[in-house]
RNA sequence: GUGGAUGUAGCUCAGUUGGUUAGAGCUCCGGUUUGUGGUACCGGAGGUCGGGGGUUCGAAUCCCCUCGUCCACCCCA
């Protein structure tokens, strides 16, 4: 083959892109409930965007995005990943959302980054998230969280686990980062070369090593919790608190440590154990710094992503209900030059109807039209030929039953 | 970016210690059958053996490089 997909990409071919619209309609039906609205954002913005925003430091922006120079010599990147662009077009439509207390926001579409593919993981994937901005209360992110958990049940997929944490705020993290660096220092040189490169750029990662011979130097290692500020604290008691009042099933993951750098808080996964290692299909937190660091007033705000490419896979996986497509009632076969036009006359005469019929396009005998009606799906299959337009009417068969009969005339047909 | 597995027809896979024109099943197309379908029978199409280089009289087979796919790590959805 001379053409093939990019490494990483892949085409989504009509089964699966008619099972993602409805899966999405599903999800936008539920955010509707929830108040929330759709947004639109370019799929590429300025580079230094997603660097400001996500962090230079995180291995998005270090390695995983897709830059280039555009005509004009601006330095653009395909987004990847969706909160920068809805907090930028936040603070640059302002004058709109600036009524609200809360400001709900949801979006899909592709997100892009370059990172070895997998099960799961692809260098364009498809995310649907949504933003809520402007409120502090715990309400906020137990409501947010509670959403994803619903969406997931909605569609038949049970067996999901919540995993919360809490990585603090600006006053308390520096501080857990410095116990962190502390506690490991002296032990430094027996960890594995991820922890030491962690030591440096994201000693909070250092926690979420999976090595065992890590592991078994770790004890004593100081946990994120114990050291929180009152108000990180506070937050995370009420919000588990709200969840368990609430009766919604949650672990409390220390080690849940997320890679991009404008989380503060909470922060969350939504983890089904189908897909292997790539087990997150939803993710994301509270971000209440992020908008005064992009230039706007300090407004605090919640958001998650889910994977809709992750997400598919499971529900394949699980077998829940998917639909398919709908398919032909009528294959119209017309023989000889007169009755095919009549075919087609009717044929269009249906649609008009609103029924869905397909008109056979090759000349040929009754055989080839009835394998066709069939190799589509179709339930009938409508014959006409010299008998049929002599005597004016419509032999119809029904595929499946093997049934056939007369009718005089297309509203006949309709009533089938 | 690191490590491992793998690549033969549209699909699933055979292919011996290196040996002539690389096979099977399914699918597809044609015919038996220009007015009745999934069956049956007959016939046919389809492959630079992922690509490049090397070893050899001779490579799908051995060696090197490269690309793709899969799995794990990293990271994330």
């Amino acid at each position: 083959m001379k053409y093939s997909t990019p490494r990483g990409t892949r085409d989504i071919l009509p089964d699966e892109s008619h099972a993602l619209r409805w899966i999405q309609s599903k999800i936008a039906e539920l955010l509707t409930l929830n108040n929330y609205q759709e947004i639109q954002t370019p799929i590429f913005e300025s580079a230094d965007l997603f660097q400001r925003a996500v962090g230079e430091t995180t291995d998005i922006v270090e390695k995983e995005m897709y830059i280039f120079q555009d005509k004009g010599d601006r330095t653009m990147a395909l987004r990847p990943e969706g909160t920068a662009s809805v907090v930028r077009a936040f603070l640059q439509h302002n004058a709109i959302f600036q009524k609200r207390k809360v400001t709900k926001l949801f979006y899909q579409g592709p997100m892009f980054r370059y990172e070895r593919p997998q099960t799961g993981r692809y260098r364009q994937f498809h995310q649907m998230g949504v933003e809520a901005i402007g409120s502090v209360s715990p309400y906020l992110d137990v409501e947010t969280m509670m959403m994803g958990v619903d969406i997931f049940q909605k569609l038949g997929l049970q067996d999901v686990s919540l995993a919360v944490n809490s990585v603090g705020c600006e006053v308390c993290r520096p501080v857990i980062r410095e116990r962190l660096k502390q506690f490991v220092e002296s032990i430094l040189s027996q960890l594995c070369e991820d922890c030491q490169s962690r030591f440096d750029r994201n000693p909070l990662r250092i926690l979420d090593c999976k090595n065992p011979t890590c592991q078994t130097y770790f004890t004593g290692l100081p946990d994120i919790q114990s050291a929180l500020c009152h108000d990180c604290s506070d937050h995370f008691l009420s919000v588990m608190t709200l969840l368990d009042e609430h009766h919604v099933p949650h672990t409390i993951d220390a080690h849940l440590v997320r890679g991009l750098d404008y989380y503060t808080k909470t922060v969350f996964e939504i983890r089904s154990n189908v897909l292997g290692a790539q087990n997150a299909i939803c993710g994301g937190g509270r971000y209440d710094n992020l908008i005064a660091e992009m230039g706007g007033r300090k407004t605090p705000a919640f958001g998650y992503a889910i994977g809709m490419d992750r997400l598919y896979m499971v529900l394949k996986e699980i077998q829940a209900y998917l639909p398919t497509q709908p398919v032909s009632r009528f294959v119209l076969i017309g023989m000889g030059s007169k009755a095919k036009e009549k075919a087609f006359q009717t044929t269009l005469l249906l649609r008009q109807k609103g029924i869905q019929a397909e008109f056979m396009f090759k000349e040929g005998s009754v055989n080839d039209g009835l394998k066709e009606a069939l190799a589509q799906g179709a339930t009938f299959a409508v014959i006409l030929g010299e008998q049929e337009l002599e005597q004016d009417f419509y032999t119809v068969k029904h595929l499946k039953e093997k049934r056939q009969f007369t009718v005089k005339t297309v509203e006949e047909l309709l009533v089938l």
